[in-house]
Formats: structure tokens, sequence, C-alpha cells
RNA sequence: GGGCGGUUAGCUCAGCGGUUAGAGCAUCCGGUUUACACCCGGAAGGCCGAAAGUUCAAAUCUUUCACCGCCCACCA
């Protein structure tokens, strides 16, 4: 590795170079034997739909800082990816491209069809690899799954055989909701309610045998006209006074011409419209409850397209809006229309293709949640799943308790078949006999079929045409991965994982059912060793201006690779990381962006500097090895005799301090707090202070020259470590500049900077603050006059102290040097002469810069009269507060205590203002 | 219908009981001393959405309200 480090800071090249780099040398194997503490994740697997998009990326980055960070701590890291099959996703996706080619699923077969998925998924599976490597994921390749891959169907099998054999899995003949153009069935969680204008129909149904001057019909109001077709009875509610002669009778069902019934139900709610429902047990979910309750007859009028089928009558063949349209015109022609009123209401589309979702009837395949939902939320109540942020763990613990069984059955192609063989004489369900796979084309199948039924001995068994939903296999993950069902030694190792991080937005889909499925499935007699994972962060959503949802459907996905080039991927998990406070989302922002790029140049400036300054010294005979080797840095601090000795000691307190607060910050989760302490201790601390501070050293004589720049190469060495985490591929190159022992493979092996006993040292904050203060004070007066920059001024500065007095002897130089100063005297008194007009004083250093200039002395006292202002009123507002005997009394002492210190500040402070107001005039 | 989150400097956001409410960007003033103009030095800018309450003390806790955004929910 060349010392040299090129004038430009292009992240594109040493970006692509070290996640290559990573990724041939497997450096982030983890090993899964060996003692010390251990960490592991599994990857929120990305859907094989397409490419990353930066709501993928913050996420990663998250992820990856936090493995980073363990990792460099010495624990035994895992960090395992892989990809999901996405089965309702990725079928849409490849059917979309086939529809561009005019060609349907159907056309194909279901074999050929699922061949181009697979083509499919290598394209898009690589894509996604390849991008993860690129942002830098430290992920173990090696140990990289897909949730249909061989050995994962197999822990599908496996659970759901064990499910089935508990009679936690059923199949039944309920009311499901139906995506008429993905033709499948879909969970509640895949129904997304969007509020739209709609109508409300009020049609008239006439009274069988109606009396003269009785009433001629009910009223039923209805927002899907055409399900009236399907119509079994109308209902009324069994107190209801207006329609207790009613029930019992019948009414004719318009143009379909059938008698159905009145009938009672407390389902009705009285006040709502006319008190009348009708009743249409085949399209609606409550109406399936009424009719199963009073037996009424299921009449489905549609098609599983959303046409209307053969038992609609004359309006056999028309789309179901199209029906609509026809049927409320027919109506109306009849005098059968009472009223339209235009209504908001919710309608349910699918979640994937967002078509209007049909509530239908048909026969599917059910997980009963309760009794695991019921496990998840002890486990959740007795803490052994801590949920990050708070409020989100309360959400978790509402949904546990208001479960409903999940229908697990898709009329998919993509996806892991149920292992269920239908006798086709006797119709038994026959189940793999167990869960073993085997492959045939690459592909894995149940191995273990059964050849005859059990029941009637027919050997003429058919498997069961659905898959699973994709959410199945996915609750399986964090085991699935590391070997369950087989009592591997991943599993045994890395089980239950550390954590989880994910979007909150798949709280429900994902993680309660990965905690429900973990709990239920993996073994161990403490639940503290079934549950996937031991902490849960949701990680906040990463939205448009306009606060939607990033989407690749609707084009508003950024794609991150596009971002890296433009401004590099450090960069880019910077500013994700300084934006991820928790529980807020997360708006894109160029500027964000900017900023992060100009730290990460800031940083590439700040040790090329150093590395070009050592060419210096290397004409004194200074080798960068006698400066920077390994063994050197871990003796610093060195003590630089002379001035300089006070800013090395600042560093390295200041270091251990920041080490301390960053390895606080990420233990929870606070990644904007640990990006912004970086920022401001490399930028702040280390730039704009410490080199600025030692950089005469740094040509000095060698016995000050050496110690400085070993402290130097230190503490850079250690911000190195520091940043690490966040800007992995900038801090990895700039390492390597400097020696390292011979087997240091990565930056990322290293360990992390802890808070060191030793570095602390107090007075050493202290005593810089002071001097800080009084060179901002300098530079503020001579910004003020107007004084050029290259223009060095004489100053005077009140110091009553003689300690503080002699802190400013010892670092004169310095002290000068960075106020741009010509002299310093002292003085006891408030100087008298020169025009300096100084409104930033501070109680500690009073510094007066002397110079003779004309100054708008209206605008000064003006200014300075504002500033009195503002202090008497502060000062006044303290007085009262201590003059206060209920304040003192019930105030911890610390806080009278300090009050009282600030407010004798704040009046010597006063009275400098003052005397310069006075001055003035 | 329930629940959650947001409302703080022109912009994007921190701060979530105790000093004069912070950062970055933008603005203004001044700077070519070979680390960095993706820079350096300095400044200006805020009755913390509204009201009431709790407290010695409220941007921070409670309640109500307003607007914005999410999530959950079988009222036709």
């Amino acid at each position: 590795m060349p010392r040299e480090i090129p004038k430009a800071y292009e992240p594109q090249e040493i970006e692509q170079r070290w996640a290559q780099a990573w990724f041939d040398e497997k450096l982030f194997r983890a090993e899964n034997s060996g003692d010390g503490p251990m960490f592991s994740i599994a990857l929120p697997p990305p859907n094989i739909t397409g490419s990353i998009h930066i709501g993928h990326m913050l996420e990663h980055t998250q992820i990856d800082m936090l493995v980073r960070w363990h990792r460099m701590r010495g624990h035994h890291t895992l960090w395992l990816p892989g990809m999901d099959h996405a089965g309702i996703a990725t079928q849409f996706v490849v059917e979309r491209q086939l529809a561009k080619e005019k060609i349907r699923r159907q056309d194909l077969g279901r074999e050929e069809f699922e061949r181009r998925v697979w083509k499919w998924k290598a394209e898009s599976g690589g894509v996604i690899k390849e991008q993860m490597i690129r942002l830098g994921a430290s992920c173990d390749w090696t140990r990289e799954k897909f949730t249909l891959e061989p050995a994962l169907y197999r822990s599908v099998l496996e659970a759901f055989l064990r499910l089935y054999g508990e009679g936690l899995i059923y199949r039944g003949r309920y009311m499901v909701n139906w995506c008429p153009r993905c033709q499948t069935a879909i969970s509640d969680l895949e129904v997304v309610h969007i509020d739209r204008p709609g109508k409300l129909w009020h049609l008239r149904y006439p009274l069988v045998g109606a009396t003269g001057d009785g009433p001629k019909y009910l009223v039923v109001a209805t927002t899907r006209p055409e399900t009236m077709l399907g119509d079994t009875a109308v209902a009324v509610h069994p107190d209801d006074d207006r329609y207790q002669n009613l029930i019992g009778k019948t009414v004719m069902l318009p143009l379909m011409d059938r008698e159905i019934p009145i009938i009672a139900d407390t389902y009705v709610d009285r006040e709502f419209g006319t008190g009348v429902v009708k009743i249409t047990p085949a399209h609606d979910p409550n109406d399936f409850e009424v009719g199963k309750r009073h037996n009424l007859p299921e009449i489905d009028v549609m098609t599983g397209d959303a046409h209307m089928n053969d038992n609609a009558g004359k309006y056999a063949g028309l789309d179901r809006f199209a029906a609509r349209a026809r049927i409320v015109e027919d109506l109306a022609e009849l005098g059968l229309l009472e009223k339209i009123e235009d209504i908001q209401h919710a309608v349910g589309v699918c979640d994937r293709c967002k078509s209007e979702v049909e509530p239908r009837i048909s026969e599917q395949w059910f997980c009963k949640m309760k009794p695991l939902a019921e496990t998840g939320k002890r486990a959740v109540l007795d803490g052994l799943i801590e949920v990050v942020p708070d409020n989100q763990r309360t959400i978790l613990l509402n949904w546990f308790e208001n479960i409903r069984d999940w229908c697990i059955s898709r009329q998919l192609w993509w996806g892991h078949r149920i292992p269920i063989w239908h006798c086709t004489a006797c119709k038994e369900m026959v189940p793999a006999l167990d869960s073993r796979v085997e492959i045939v084309d690459g592909h894995a199948r149940a191995a273990s079929v059964p050849t005859k039924c059990p029941k009637c001995e027919c050997s003429q068994l058919v498997q069961d045409p659905d898959v699973l939903d994709t959410w199945f296999s996915s609750g399986l993950w964090p085991f699935s991965t590391l070997g369950w069902p087989d009592d591997t030694e991943d599993l045994r190792t890395f089980y239950p994982t550390s954590l989880l991080i994910s979007g909150y937005d798949i709280l429900f889909f994902w993680d309660a059912r990965m905690i429900m499925m973990g709990l239920h499935l993996t073994s161990g007699f403490d639940p503290a060793q079934r549950i996937p994972f031991r902490r849960l962060y949701l990680h906040s959503l990463v939205r448009t201006a306009e606060g939607a949802k990033m989407s690749k459907t609707k084009g508003t996905g950024v794609d991150p690779l596009e971002l890296t080039q433009k401004f590099g991927t450090d960069a880019l998990r910077y500013m994700l990381a300084s934006m991820a406070a928790p529980g807020t989302d997360i708006i894109l922002s160029e500027d964000r962006i900017l900023g992060a790029r100009a730290f990460a140049n800031k940083i590439w400036n700040a040790a090329r500097f150093l590395f070009v300054n050592l060419e210096k010294a290397g004409a004194q005979g200074i080798t960068i090895e006698e400066l920077a080797a390994p063994d050197i840095r871990a003796a610093a601090p060195y003590v630089v005799p002379g001035e300089g000795a006070l800013a090395h000691r600042w560093i390295f307190a200041r270091l251990s301090a920041v080490s301390a607060q960053v390895n606080d910050a990420l233990e929870n989760f606070r990644f904007h707090e640990a990006a912004q302490l970086i920022y401001h201790f490399f930028w702040g601390d280390f730039c704009d202070w410490y080199i600025e501070w030692v950089k005469p050293q740094l040509t000095a004589d060698r016995d000050v020259a050496v110690p400085a720049w070993r402290n130097i190469f230190a503490a850079l060495e250690a911000a190195l470590r520091l940043l690490h985490p966040v800007m992995p591929f900038l801090t990895e190159e700039l390492w390597h500049r400097l020696p390292q022992r011979a087997a240091a493979k990565s930056i990322a092996l290293e360990s992390f900077p802890e808070p060191h006993a030793n570095w602390s040292d107090e007075k050493a904050e202290r005593e810089m603050s002071y001097l800080q203060g009084g060179i901002v004070s300098a530079r503020n007066q001579r910004a003020e006059l107007k004084i050029n920059q290259k223009e060095k001024v004489p100053a005077e500065a009140l110091v009553l102290d003689q300690q503080e007095r002699q802190l400013i002897e010892e670092n004169r130089e310095s002290f000068l040097r960075l106020a741009s100063l010509s002299d310093l005297k002292f003085s006891s008194r408030p100087a008298s002469s020169g025009g300096g007009a100084a409104v930033a004083i501070s109680a500690d250093l009073d510094i007066r810069v002397i110079y003779e200039a004309k100054i708008d002395r209206t605008a000064e006292g003006a200014k300075l009269k504002k500033e009195i202002e503002r202090l008497e009123k502060d000062i006044d507002s303290k007085s009262k507060r201590l003059a206060d005997e209920t304040f003192r009394s019930k105030a911890p002492p610390e806080i009278v205590r300090a009050m009282e210190t600030t407010l004798s500040e704040r009046q010597a402070e006063l009275q400098k203002l003052r005397d310069r107001l006075k001055q003035l005039d």
C-alpha cells in the first residue's frame, strides 16, 4: 500500500476495490466455535423482485454498523444474508414481463413458468447480492440462503407437517380475500384499505304478499349492487319494532325473481340506513357468518377473475363493474332504485397489484393463530424479547391479542408446494411422510411422497396444487437458515439470534410470525432459548418528500447505487445513519448527502495532510514506522515537551469520552447520535483544534516532533476505528496507509475504541476549553473590527486568577497564533485603550483586542445594549429563582449551586459589558 | 371507529424535566499562508403548532384542540 494519498478523494474506486477484496477474502465469515460472546443477526431477506432501494440501504447501514461494531469488540459475529422468493410479488413481476411478450402464464404451463421465474431469480438475486457487496454489507456470504432452496424447503415441510399434525394447520371452506388479478387468496394483512369516494345504492325489494295499505317493499342499501344477484335473504334486527311483523316473511329478489326470506339477526345495526340489510353469504364476510347461522344457501355469482358467472343469469360474462352499472340501470328502469348516495368508504385492494379484493368462499389452508400468538405475547411481556422503540411493543402486543387465523395457501405457481396429497377416491388428505426433500432438476421436492391412501388403500394420490404464503417460510428464517430442524453447530451457536432489525411496516407480516414460529417450533425447555431474537429494533422508513413510501412500482424508489456513484457509499451511509433517529421516518435530502460527502472529504484530507507533512519530516530522518507502528501507537499518549503538552492530553481525553458516548449510542440504536458525535469529534476537535494546535510541532526538533507525531498517528488511527462502522471503505483505505502488523488484514478486524481511564483528563478538558474561549473571543473581535486576517494585532487580557494567567503563559505561542495576535499583555483592570468592541465576552477570559479603527459607535452601542438587556433579564430571573425559598428547599442542591455560580458569572459578564459601553461613550 | 407519529432557526433535522434551545445546509461579513473552497475564521437567525394544567422548574410531563402523515378496524 503506497503511503502517498492522492489529492482527490475518489470514493468510487476505493469502494469498489475494498468491497471486492472483503468478499474475495471471505473476511466476514463467522466462526461457530470458540469462546467469547456471540452476536448474530439475520438479514431481512430482500425480495427478488428487482434490486434494492434506498430503504434497504438504510436498513443495511444500520445492521452493518452494529455488526461491524460487535465484530470489532471481539464478538463471534454472524450476519447471515439471503433472499426471499416472495411468492406473489415475484410471480407478479414475471407475469408482467411475460405480458410484454403477450404471454400469459397459463400459456406456458406450471413447469415452464417456474423455469422462467428461476431464471429471473438468478438475475435479480445476482443484482441484489452485487449491490449489497458494493454497499459494504459485512455479511457472511458463505452462509447465504434463499427461501426456496432445498434446505429451506425442508424446514418449511417440517414446520408444516408438525403444525398440521398438531391440528394447528387445517383446511376448510371459508370466506377469504381473493385477488381477481393475481387469482389467488391473500391474507388479511395483504389487503390494504384505501378510502375512495363511492356510492351507496338504496334498492327496493318488493314484499311478497304485501297487503293493500302496508309497505310494498323493503329498502336495502349497498355499495356493491352486483352482489345482489347472490342474495339469499334480507335481515333486520330482532328487536326492531318497525319490522317485527315481517320477520319470517319473504321478499322477491329483483332481477332474479327469487323469493328470499326476511330473517332476524343481531348483526344488523338498527340505526344504519333503513335497518334492513341484504344478505349475500357468498360475497361478504359478515353475510357469510349470518348465512351460517341461518342455514342460508350460498350463491356465488362470480368467477375467479371477477366476472359474473352462470348464477348471474343474464348478466353472466360481464365484468363485475360492468354488471354493476347494468344492474343499477335495470333496477332504475323497474322503479326499484330508491336513491343514490355519495359516500366515502374504504375499499380493500390487493397489496401487490392494487386490484379491488373480492371476498370469496373457497377451500383454503389456514393456520390457527390464537395459541401461537398467546405464547408470543407472553415472551414479549416477560421481556424475553426487547422491542425498540417502545411504542412498537404496544402495537405488537395489541396485534397478538386481536389475531385471527391466517390463510396460508396461495393459488400461485411460485412457492413452497403444500405437502399434502389428496386421495382421488375418498378425498382423504395424506401428508408427506416426513420432511425430507429430493432434488429434481436442481430444485427441491418433497421426497417422502405417500403412495397409498391410508383410508381406502387407493393409490391415486394427487398433490395439493397450492403453495404457501411467502411469509410462512420467512417466518422460519432465523432458524431455517441455521440448519433447523437439524441440530447443527450453527443453530446451537447462533440461535436465538441477538437482534433483528426490520422496518416497522413488516412488524405483523414477519417479525410477529417469526416470534410465534420460533417459540413453537425450535427446541429448548426455556422459551428464552426458543425466541428467534433477543432484541427487535424497528427502523424508520425512507419516504419521498410527499411522505409517500418508496415504491418500485410507483417509480419513487431511489436506486442507492446511483447515489453512491455520485456521492460515495461512505457518504451515503453516513447521511443515512445521521438521519436515523428512532421512531421518525426519513425524507431524503440532497443537502444532507452533500454534508456527508464533505465530511468524507474532510477525513481524507486530514489524513492526506499528515502524510504530506511526514514526507518533510522524512528529510530529518524520521520514518513512519518509528512514529506509527502498532506497538508505538499502543503506548500513546506520549509526553510532548514544551507548549504542546496540553493539546495532546486533551485530544486523548476527548477520544476517550467520545468512545464512551459512541459505544453507548450504538448500544441503544441511536445511530444519529453516534454519527453526530463522530462528526463533531473528527471535524471539530481533531481537525479544527488539535491539528491546528500542533502544526508547528510537526516540523520542530526531534524531541518535540517525534512524540507529537506519535500522538497524532495514534489519535488518527483510533479515530479511523471509531469511524469504521459507519464509513467502512474510507477508513479501511486510510488505515492501510499506516504501518500495521504483518498479519493484519483489515481495520474491520481491529478493536473498537473504548474509554481509557488513563486518557480521561478533566483538567485538560477544562483548560483547553478556557483557552478556546479566549481564542474565539479574540477572533470574534477581529472580525467585528474588520481586521485583515493577515494582520496580527496586540491584545490585552483581564486575568485575575494566577493559575489562569500561568495557563495562558504556558500556551502563549499557540494562543497568539490561533487568535492571530501579535502580543498579549495582562492587566488587572479592564483595558481602557484601543477601540476593540467585543460583544463575545466570556466570563472566563476577557480578551481585548487593541486596534485603532473607526468603529460604528452607535451600532456597537446598540449591540452592547441588546446583549446587556438579555443578560439583565437572565440575571433578574435567576436572582428571583434563587431568592425563592420553595426553589431552594425543593430543587436538588446541585441545581441550586449550579445556578448560583452561573449567576455570578453572568453578573461578572454584565459588569464587563457595562464598562465597555461606558468607554464607547 | 380505534391507535401511533409529526408540528423547534429560511430548509432538513437533533434535543424529550433543570445553565443563555443545538447541528448541518442556506444567508451575511472576512479570508489564495501548498490538507481540504466538498475549505478556514466570524456573525445573524427561534415567544419550540394553540390553549389549559402538573411542578420549585416545562420545547421536554398531562389534557384538550388544530393541521400533516402513517397503521389497524367486517357497519351494509
